[in-house]
DNA sequence: TGCCAACATTGACGGATGTCGATATGGCAC
DNA sequence: GTGCCATATCGACATCCGTCAATGTTGGCA
């Protein structure tokens, strides 16, 4: 149970929406999730597998490493955990996994940011 | 030289703008940059504090501390990152410091989560 | 069946970060 | 001036996190 199980699909129970920044007070179960979400882009390898996939529409796995400059295994590990926060999904396609952006929970990070925010 | 320099004005250098996460890929400098605001936002502390300022229009750093349960030296260091980010500003007057908001900082950081996003 | 390629997982290491007590700084009131 | 209050900084500690070599797992191909 590598592959197919835990990063590859979106998280059944994972929300598109989240819980607003600026709206009210958050609640300690709110504020955990927001910071998971943030600190899935707190790191500028992550920050660039994301650009790379979004520019390209889809990317490999394999497409990844070279750009970014990284082992193998850190770039699994950088794509599992964009995964788990829901910013990318990824399909397996015979040996390869492709991985795309998941805009709808880009957006929702985006509205989280300036839902009510008195401008 | 502790309280008017570093943190309690916004940075003149900090651009309201950043790179977007979507339109191209990011070199190292644009990843840099963006993992270190979304480095902000990667704490729980912080998202609190960012979501009490914001729901109060501005809140006094003396008024930050009961809420989040965490201890005064703790409560500045988090203001300060978020400051730094550029995602808060504080004024003194008087004794106390307010802290308050950059919207337009939030809306430019939603605007590299969603730009050129294919919905 | 056996081999190979792509990707995931494990374990270990070093550096970054959140936390707090103690202390320093700055400002107001007396 | 002295004392007090709000905030910032410092130093130390524990924990978290990014990284990679080694290894495991899965899927295609001969």
């Amino acid at each position: 149970m590598s592959l197919g199980d835990p990063a590859l699909q979106t998280p059944g129970d994972t929300a598109q929406c989240c819980p607003s920044l600026v709206e009210a007070p958050l609640d300690d179960a709110e504020a955990d999730e927001l910071a998971t979400i943030f600190a899935a882009l707190a790191d500028p390898v992550r920050c660039k597998l994301v650009s790379l996939i979004a520019a390209a529409g889809e990317a490999c796995a394999c497409d990844l490493v070279d750009p970014v400059r990284k082992s193998q295994p850190t770039v699994s590990h950088h794509t599992k955990v964009l995964a788990e926060a829901g910013l990318i999904r990824g399909e397996r396609r015979g040996r390869w996994v492709w991985w795309s952006v998941v805009p709808e929970r880009l957006a929702a990070v985006c509205s989280a940011l300036t839902r009510a925010t008195p401008d």
